[in-house]
DNA sequence: CAGTATCCAAGGGGATACTG
DNA sequence: CAGTATCCCCTTGGATACTG
């Protein structure tokens, strides 16, 4: 790893990034969102499957790591929306790394498992 | 997303491998192997902390997915060496995209927490 | 609309001890 | 040496209902 950090420390920047990439929903919404701004609803509505309650959680874990911003613009009835910061938008790129890893590989993956299986 | 696959399927396998990398011991382990075949014991004690039962289940997983090799020598006392696959060799190359925008990133990412604790 | 509040289940992961 | 076997905790995440 880069000699500047170690990557056995449980605060390693390396490590969280990979933890939170990994996590059940950040994708999503980081791909949602590079479309353009969206509002709480919109976000639950395309993301389907997601509780209010995970979409808060991961939002605020993202907005914490400055990947998103979250632009409150008042009125009744409320209206938040969240976007992408420059820094989000420039994770997208590892995100596509290994999104065509995963893709190129997935009859090796698939090919492996089966054999495993049956076993 | 790709055309081809189906991101908000539970077995998409974009998602298990987002999944897989974002897990506790996968990059360790995967690192380790980049110089070379490595022995159980080995590999944990350059793994610092982790617990054999965390090594041979994060093992499992990479061999069942095709990313690790595990061949038995076999005598007495036993001998058994991990390996990376090609495949597995070839996940270095995201893993290090991740990793190189982790490091160029750490100074925005600490700076937004700050902000964030200090609220 | 944009969230909170609860409750609950599953499992990832650690500590420790033991074995073929 | 290369694992198993337990036990236990605690976080992640789902379901559901409610609110300013």
């Amino acid at each position: 790893m880069g000699k500047a950090y170690n990557i056995m420390s449980a605060t390693c920047v390396s490590r969280v990034v990979l933890h939170r990439i990994g996590a059940r929903w950040t994708v999503f919404i980081v791909n949602a969102l590079e479309a353009g701004p969206m509002r709480f609803t919109q976000l639950k509505a395309h993301i389907r499957g997601i509780t209010p309650k995970a979409l808060t959680e991961t939002l605020r874990a993202l907005e914490t790591d400055g990947l998103i911003s979250r632009t409150d613009l008042g009125g009744n009835p409320p209206h938040v929306e969240y976007a992408l910061t420059d820094l989000g938008r420039s994770l997208l790129v590892p995100l596509r790394a290994v999104r065509q890893w995963a893709e190129t590989h997935v009859p090796e993956i698939t090919a492996a498992r089966e054999r495993a299986a049956s076993r």
